[in-house]
DNA sequence: CAATCCGAAA
DNA sequence: GATGGTTCGGATTG
């Protein structure tokens, strides 16, 4: 698929450097040098390109305008045809690739189509390579599918040269169940062979639809196409005349099926994943809906279109930013296949909120879910009555000795075939032994969720054929417009080392490097003076700490609750309660236990001291904990994100990384260098000597490392843990004053630059 | 590919 | 029924 791409790329630059050659203009090789491949100024303008909402290179790159009145025509189809690579506020950027040209034929769209809009929307004339490479990739996708019948995987096709070519490949012909299928299938294709097979490209019939508004502005052909093709695709198939045309199917073994599918991808007849679930008698419905108090937002209706489009389930991915209803979007799809289903999540507590959420949004009866985890197993049903398991990737996934009740409870799951397997923070999935679960669970249909499709390493693209095409991809800008999530300031907040800190910073070792950028002595006073500052304004404030060394220092510096990975059940449950309902307790410290183990409280500023590196992830995620918001009626921002970063430390460049995929999504960070209010601040390490002090046990910490004394000292803090919790709770509760007092008291004027513009007037 | 860290499972 | 030493795995970096 590379080497499309590469063909692509050639076809562009090749034209490029036709028409310089041709041509006497001065400037144009002047463009091209400075532009070099990227010149793309030959390409011929339509006279009535401003009334045309984009761009696109001839390296597939398409440039959306994102004021043009002709902007949410152009939306919706871009998102189910490329790859959203950056929506800041005026011009987005896509791309088309391989992969999302087989997203949208799998939702529906056809080649024609594709191609005709593209050239309605664009400035200039379709570049013939994209084209090209649009047909390419679209007219062999959905020639064959995978289905699951009685507990057999089964690859069905009716074009018996593609099945062949199949046929040919080793991986595939290892994972036939019957050795005899390339013989079998051959003398099945000589009586086929008059047959037609060209029906799965014919355009299907135009709707007749209600005029859509006239809108000045926008051009016709484009509103007349929006209307017919884009806004109502839900095909009825060629079906008819296509179920009369014979199939072709050969079985395939399920340990092979992940390598089958990755074949299929490169072979370019990515496999089509389909569950026609209304005319499944094999497996018993489940008899469940969702509430008729129960409501969809326009973006997860849209987002569930795309996944029941014709009437079937198709399997995919869905990208919603945290605290968008995921949960409920993932609901709507079990309740919609009304077959059994299994949800998969990462951690107990959300398989908690999985359940809760089934009971909310669904009329399910509580006996039909059914809990496996290591805290809760519900007893499986004896019965073939359909229920809706929910457990985690570890316990599908593990590989050691069980108890005999949990080998009892992984026999039902991998016995049964399930109508859904509902994939949650499915970017985990590609994880070594996580993909492993879709070799023990039979499903005909997979829905993956989450908010960050983004890895570190090189898996993403595994999703593509593990799980299915993206589906859907929500616009993280237009939820906050529209309220659906908070409005949230990002700020990077620039922390000068202090002199003595740093000398020790140059002469240190990696791992003592990050400490001492952690434990920056300015560091921890911006957070303290951060933390007086959004408590004096009644906010709700989470402090995240990867560190956990630094996590207890700054909690026994700032006396602030915290809760970190060994902090024991109940323990968390009372911190998290007195941070819901006690309105003394504004604020606490937490580790990365929080990212995604459990339900955070509500809370609306979020400061980061220390994270995991350049996870981008684990940025977007961190920022997903203030996204739930009440509806914003105005222009102010409702939410406030603060990193924290020592300034001429490795941490700066892992910042940088870190917030790549928030740009994307159209987040704007803005650095803070120095905030001259915190000189008249009451802070912690006020002066030389403390700071010298912490330095010196740092120092001795890091010494020791792997050193018996280490671990004496890391005992004692554990066992004052809760003392020291008290006593954080009575200062909180009685002394502070102090805060109260300065920042209510403070007017517009003293307010630093920063602030005044977070509450405009 | 090993090393690191941290969290979760039995 | 909570607790804890132990082992495993995931995410990331060098």
């Amino acid at each position: 698929m590379a080497s499309v791409e590469q063909i692509l790329l050639k076809i562009g630059s090749q034209r490029a450097d036709q028409f310089n050659t041709r041509g006497n203009d001065n400037s144009m090789s002047y463009m091209r040098k400075i532009y070099g491949d990227r010149d793309f100024s030959y390409m011929k303008l339509k006279p009535d390109h401003r009334s045309r909402p984009i761009w696109i290179s001839p390296d597939a790159h398409i440039y959306l305008e994102a004021h043009s009145p002709v902007y949410k025509h152009a939306r919706d189809f871009l998102i189910a045809i490329a790859e959203p690579l950056c929506r800041p506020e005026f011009i987005h950027e896509y791309q088309i690739t391989a992969y999302s040209l087989y997203a949208a034929v799998s939702i529906g769209l056809v080649t024609n189509d594709i191609i005709e809009y593209l050239e309605r929307l664009s400035k200039t004339t379709l570049p013939d390579g994209i084209k090209e490479f649009i047909k390419l990739c679209t007219l062999s996708y959905g020639k064959v599918k995978l289905v699951l019948k009685q507990n057999r995987y089964f690859i069905e096709c009716r074009h018996s040269e593609i099945v062949q070519k199949l046929l040919n490949d080793s991986v595939i012909q290892a994972a036939l169940v019957d050795e005899n299928t390339k013989a079998t299938i051959e003398n099945h294709a000589d009586q086929m062979a008059n047959m037609t097979t060209t029906l799965l490209n014919t355009a299907p019939e135009q709707t007749v639809t209600t005029e859509p508004p006239v809108d000045e502005e926008v051009p016709k052909d484009i509103a007349d196409f929006y209307t017919n093709v884009i806004d109502n695709h839900d095909e009825d198939d060629d079906a008819d005349a296509l179920r009369n045309l014979q199939i072709l199917s050969f079985e395939i073994k399920q340990e092979h099926l992940e390598n089958v599918q990755k074949k299929c991808i490169e072979l370019e007849y990515p496999l089509l994943a389909e569950y026609d679930f209304r005319n499944d008698e094999f497996n018993p419905n489940i008899k469940m809906d969702l509430k008729p108090t129960t409501g969809l937002r326009p973006y997860q209706e849209k987002s569930l279109r795309k996944m029941f489009g014709n009437s079937r389930a198709r399997s995919g991915i869905i990208v919603l930013p945290c605290g968008a209803g995921k949960t409920l979007v993932g609901v709507t799809a079990a309740t919609t296949i009304n077959k059994r289903c299994l949800v998969l999540a990462t951690s107990n507590v959300s398989v908690e909120q999985w359940r809760s959420q089934f009971r909310l949004w669904s009329t399910i009866q509580d006996h039909q879910i059914i809990r496996f985890t290591r805290e809760t197993r519900d007893q499986v049903p004896t019965k073939p009555d359909p229920v809706v398991c929910i457990s985690t990737y570890s316990m599908v996934a593990y590989t050691g000795k069980r108890t005999y009740i949990a080998e009892e409870a992984m026999r039902y799951i991998s016995s049964h075939e399930w109508g859904l397997l509902l994939l949650d923070e499915v970017h985990t999935i590609p994880a070594k032994m996580f993909r492993r679960v879709l070799t023990i669970v039979q499903s005909h249909c997979k829905l993956g969720l989450t908010a960050t499709l983004v890895r570190e390493d090189d898996k993403i693209t595994d999703l593509n054929f593990l799980i299915g095409p993206k589906l859907y991809e929500a616009n993280w800008m237009e939820l906050q417009a529209d309220g659906h999530i908070a409005k949230v300031q990002c700020a990077e907040v620039w922390c000068a080392m202090t002199g003595e800190f740093f000398a020790y910073y140059l002469t240190s070792n990696i791992s003592r490097r990050l400490l001492l950028a952690v434990m920056n002595p300015n560091k921890m006073r911006t957070c303290q003076f951060l933390v007086e500052y959004h408590k004096a304004r009644g906010d709700k404030i989470i402090i995240f700490s990867d560190n956990v060394c630094a996590l207890k220092r700054y909690a026994m510096e700032m006396k602030i609750p915290f809760l970190y990975g060994e902090t024991s059940q109940s323990e968390r449950m009372s911190i998290l309660q007195n941070f819901q309902y006690n309105p003394k307790v504004s604020t606490i410290l937490v580790s990365k236990v929080a990212d995604t183990s459990f339900d955070l409280p509500e809370a609306n500023v979020l400061i980061q001291v220390s994270s995991h590196g350049a996870s981008r992830r684990q940025e977007a995620q961190r920022l997903g904990r203030i996204l739930r918001a009440k509806k914003n009626t105005n222009d102010e921002f409702n939410a406030y994100f603060y990193s924290l970063v020592s300034s001429d430390t490795i941490e700066m460049t892992y910042s940088r990384k870190r917030q790549r995929f928030l740009i994307n999504q159209g987040y704007a960070y803005k650095i803070v260098h120095n905030i001259p209010e915190m000189e008249k601040a009451n802070l912690c390490l006020p002066d030389d000597k403390s700071r010298s002090d912490l330095l010196k046990s740092l120092l001795s910490l890091s010494d020791a490392d792997a050193d018996q004394d280490d671990v004496k000292d890391e005992d004692d803090i554990t066992q004052n843990r809760v003392n020291r919790r008290d006593g954080t709770m009575n200062a909180l509760s009685g002394g502070n004053q102090l805060t109260y007092t300065t920042t209510s008291r403070r007017n517009e004027e003293d307010r630093h630059a920063l602030f005044r513009k977070f509450r405009p007037r």
